[in-house]
DNA sequence: ACAACTATACCGACCAGACGGTATAGTATG
DNA sequence: CATACTATACCGTCTGGTCGGTATAGTTGT
């Protein structure tokens, strides 16, 4: 090994500088060069390990799916055990964000624009999830309505136009919760 | 006026035209080339309507919103009377699909890829939704998470990413709408 | 031990095509 | 003629991707 940096984990260095270059010139324009600049490597480096825009999308959405349903596993334990202790764990890691979630979250613009089937990764964990949310004995509709609930909050934050101020916001996720304890405790 | 078609529709249908070729060949390719000929005009004649890419996509983005005003107002008088009517033709407006309205929404990806300002009609647009949202009477954070759920599955369904059947699909809208009858004889 | 060879990682020049946008000339209509 | 509109040709830039080359480390044969 040549580079002190290359250890393994160039790949994710390289992942990391595609996030943040989607964060400063939008999805439409991140270009492998600017990657490849912001990555501190040249572009003949970057298309190395990652042989063309594609590969490199694909791992982003990866790399982001696999995370999501790490800290989604991880959260479980935050919950009392239950039927709602699924949902929300899964509440939970949809909508408490950090900095670097936010940040792998942008490869979803990449990817919705560049072509829709890149996201089968995405569709593939989602439909996953639905699957265990119908499995976790919770009335699915209504559970339903609320993970899509928090879908929706997402969205609307990653597109930046979600309407409600810091209080409302954590008033609408409390409701969630609220809902999910109801739907435990049989009022349907 | 040279060419019949243009009797001063011409811009919508430029603006059909483009939303056909993002269908087609996706949010991030979506060139003025395509789109003019696609229109069945010349590229100069498309920048004589739209200065710009930008111009075009705005007025894209205008017109969605403004046709989903316009719907969610022909969509009260399909509800009776009460606290709930609002965001009952708002869910309805959201989740009552055709194929006109699918493709306007795909004017969204084309502006989340290209600058998330763009989205600005959408954000102030859905500012006055949930003003208004608020003044209906409804139990705020509860019609919120209603009103969420609705987009979630609305943005699921445009990055096709969502995981139900049609009979899913039905019970889980269903269910929105029962929840905003819970809230309306005040379960809460 | 040492030469020959292979694999890994990376660089940088280059290219062909696409794209947004401009310039210009032209045409139908009132 | 002027206005409104259209067509064509073209330009500069950007971008994804190719390619030949380089450096280093490890392996193998003798």
């Amino acid at each position: 090994m040549k580079h002190p940096d290359s250890k393994g984990n160039c790949k994710e260095l390289i992942l990391d500088a595609a996030e943040f270059v989607v964060m400063e010139v939008g999805a439409a324009h991140m270009s492998l060069d600017v990657v490849a600049k912001k990555a501190g490597i040249s572009k003949g480096g970057l298309l190395y390990h990652f042989p063309g825009k594609a590969d490199l999308l694909k791992a982003m959405l990866n790399r982001m799916v696999a995370e999501f349903f790490q800290e989604r596993e991880n959260n479980l334990k935050n919950f009392p055990e239950g039927k709602g202790r699924f949902l929300k764990a899964g509440v939970a890691s949809v909508l408490d964000c950090n900095a670097r979630k936010e940040r792998m979250r942008l490869s979803l613009l990449v990817a919705t624009a560049e072509a829709l089937d890149l996201l089968d990764p995405v569709r593939q964990g989602y439909k996953d999830y639905f699957d265990q949310l119908q499995a976790s004995g919770l009335p699915f509709e209504r559970a339903a309505v609320v993970a899509l609930a928090s879908d929706g909050l997402m969205f609307n934050e990653l597109f930046k136009i979600a309407p409600f101020t810091s209080v409302q916001r954590k008033r609408i996720k409390n409701e969630m919760i609220k809902m999910i304890d109801e739907m435990e405790s049989g009022k349907k």
